[in-house]
DNA sequence: CCTTGACCTTCCCATGATGGGAAGCCCTAT
DNA sequence: ATAGGGCTTCCCATCATGGGAAGGTCAAGG
């Protein structure tokens, strides 16, 4: 199996599959004599766990640890809820924040008319006025 | 009044004020003898703008527009009412993929022991069971 | 007058995860 | 033999931000 194939297979592209191996995050593929990498369904499966860890929004290095994790027969199934929830903890940070900034701008663009005259509460907060 | 005392008094770094001037968000600072930059509280009231508009999380090519009809007398009130709705939206966009990364991650480590045995439904998802 | 320390300047580098693209090699089918 | 598609490595760009080096400037204190 060629790289093309395994990015088919897997849902990673070939260039991150390149990437992931340049920073170790899985380790190097075989090579075919002319220097090809070369990919079985082991990889394949590999890649395809760290695309879906991915799209749950884990990072590269959170991976690295749940890898670790996957591949320990001895693991503590309470070492991997640990790393869920504390992921699921950046989330919701990260939402809150968001949230907040998403109200108060629905909450001055509900105030602002939306016509063709110039006054606006939204610039009116951004340049300052009615926060100090 | 220096780049530093500046920074001070808008909550945006030195950096990012050199930054800004660099990319044109910002015109280029009037100069001492010396070469130093000089700013008066015109200038600190243009960065006040843009640290607020970084707060509510619009990016900078999206502060560029705003900071044009911030300028612009003649603007519309609609227009600027879109920049902001648009953002929302793009907020929003965010915070439902997160929400549901945050919501299977949940579902998930509620049926995670969390204990010391290795067994874990979070590294099953991952792997691949249950989805296909 | 000279030193010290804080501040300024520019320039380069790094982040995180990803894509784009060039130059050149390999393989397969026509 | 040639064309086309896929592989290789290498470099560059993103977005907003910070770190740090090398060197110039300025004010205060000895």
């Amino acid at each position: 199996m060629t790289i093309g194939e395994a990015a088919r297979a897997s849902g990673v592209s070939a260039k991150m599959i390149r990437y992931y191996e340049e920073i170790g995050l899985i380790p190097a593929a075989g090579r075919t004599g002319a220097g090809y990498r070369v990919y079985g369904p082991r990889e394949v499966h590999l890649l395809r766990f760290i695309r879906r860890a991915r799209d749950l929004g884990f990072s590269v290095e959170a991976i690295r640890d749940l890898l670790g994790l996957w591949q320990d027969r001895e693991r503590h199934s309470a070492d991997v809820k640990r790393l869920a929830l504390a992921h699921v903890a950046e989330l919701r940070g990260r939402i809150r924040a968001m949230e907040e900034m998403a109200g108060t701008l629905e909450t001055l663009a509900a105030s602002c008319h939306g016509d063709d005259r110039p006054d606006c509460p939204i610039l009116d907060d951004l340049s300052g006025r009615g926060r100090g």
